[in-house]
RNA sequence: GAGGGAGUAGUUCAGUGGUAGAGCGCCAGAUUGUGGCUCUGGAUGUCGUGGGUUCAAACCCCAUCUCUCUCC
């Protein structure tokens, strides 16, 4: 592994969340983080300046769809993802494994690897450990992902056992497939909801060795409580001098709650996709712009928010933009959940740099309003 | 002035005697490793007005009002 590395820079006294730095070969990326979803070679009505301008330090990308379209050969002849995207920070990938089980028709899963149908003109694919790796290497992202078995929710436990025994041996065969040494490959937990198989993943992707653990499989429609119970019997199995991802989370309170319990780095398509739909985050909680009471609402969106949007625009504003159909409605408010999230990370690093999380976790319940949330 | 056409939901219109409909708009909900300018659901009415025929009228008859077209 060359040019990747985590530095786990202290722990909050008050909680033992983590305050870490990632060094890739396109720049360090300060942790607890989270990540924008850009799943086909673009964050959503963002350009790659906005992105910056709202403070991410690195954002994820999809191996399913751009294997799909435009597919790795031809980002690859681009000069790979970076250029071809106009991004010059990290990119995470993201193996397709979870795409394979949420969007792919007609699926069958071996040992070999996944059968499926293309989403986009149903044609007959196949996705092994070993394609996967060759994709991810064409597509030349910072860290990328291995390829994995996600389980439903619920699940039994059979399956899930199987599921996780299968990314295990999966793991294996990405790790010997892997050939680039600038790239960074992350194992991925899986176990469903049954903590021991958890613990068991967990121990086992360690003893392999990866340079950063992912925790997958979670926030398929189960409970929070039990989500959060079972990161708790997680991340103490992973080793310290290692990030942890915790894939596809990303409400405001989910990244407190995980950073709580030790995890690094996320990513999440809620913002963005929220946004798109005349939905914003704020401080007093969920916002849904569109509806008719802010018509005449010539306040911002988050009178605490320092983004682009909320020092220039009015709810009345992009209510219009919304009802009109007017694309700039989509950008700004997705400038300004991105912002709210990023924004609300740096207070959690600084909140850890201070040993004092437990405080900004409680001034965050005080004002934000659960009983609205998602 | 003469002759024709049209008046039904916010809007454009369908509905030829038997429980008033559609598209759009409007209102609301959904959304967690992105098939999402998407998806799901909801509310809409003196059927221009007044009379008549009929068991029953948006629909048939009479009158009237409004809009519109053509001609003088």
């Amino acid at each position: 592994m060359k040019n990747f590395s985590f530095e786990l820079i202290k722990t909050c006294a008050a909680s033992g969340a983590r305050r870490g730095r990632v060094h890739t070969p396109h720049g360090d990326i300060e942790t607890p983080c989270y990540m924008p979803v850009g799943t086909q070679a673009t964050v959503k009505a963002m350009t790659p300046e906005a992105v910056k301008d709202v403070g991410a330090q690195i954002i994820l990308s999809n191996t399913y769809h751009l294997h799909l379209r435009p597919g790795e050969a031809l980002v690859k002849e681009a000069g790979g993802l970076h250029r071809f995207m106009h991004w010059d920070r990290p990119i995470l990938t993201d193996s397709g494994g979870f795409q394979v089980f949420s969007l792919a028709g007609l699926r069958k899963i071996s040992e070999e690897g996944v059968k499926f149908r293309s989403h986009i003109d149903g044609s007959s694919r196949f996705l092994s450990p070993e394609t996967v790796m060759q994709i991810e290497n064409d597509l030349g992202a910072d860290i990328i992902m291995q390829f994995d078995e996600c389980s439903p929710y619920p699940c039994d436990r059979t399956t899930a056992e199987n599921a996780m025994l299968r990314t295990l041996r999966w793991a294996e065969r990405c790790k010997r497939a892997h050939a680039r040494e600038d790239q960074a490959l992350f194992g991925i937990v899986q176990g469903a909801f049954e903590k021991d198989l958890r613990i068991e993943s967990a121990r086992a992707l360690t003893d392999m060795d990866f340079p950063g653990y992912s925790i997958g499989g979670l926030s398929v429609g189960e409970p929070k409580p039990q989500m959060y119970e079972l990161l708790e019997v997680t991340t103490p199995e992973l080793p310290r001098d290692k990030p942890r991802y915790l894939m596809g989370v990303g409400t405001p309170d989910c990244l407190l709650e995980g950073v709580l319990r030790g995890v690094d780095m996320f990513d999440c398509v809620l913002a963005t996709r929220i946004a798109r739909n005349g939905t914003v985050f704020t401080t007093d909680g969920r916002l849904v712009v569109k509806n008719a009471r802010y018509a005449r609402d010539f306040a911002p969106l988050d009178e605490e928010c320092d983004c682009y949007t909320c020092r220039n625009y009015s709810r009345a504003y992009i209510r219009h933009l919304f009802k009109a159909g007017e694309i700039l409605g989509a950008h700004l408010a997705s400038v300004h959940n991105l912002r709210f999230l990023l924004r609300l990370m740096e207070k959690v690093r600084a909140a850890i740099d201070a040993d004092n999380l437990p405080q900004l976790v409680r001034d965050f319940y005080a004002r934000y309003d659960m009983s609205r949330n998602f």
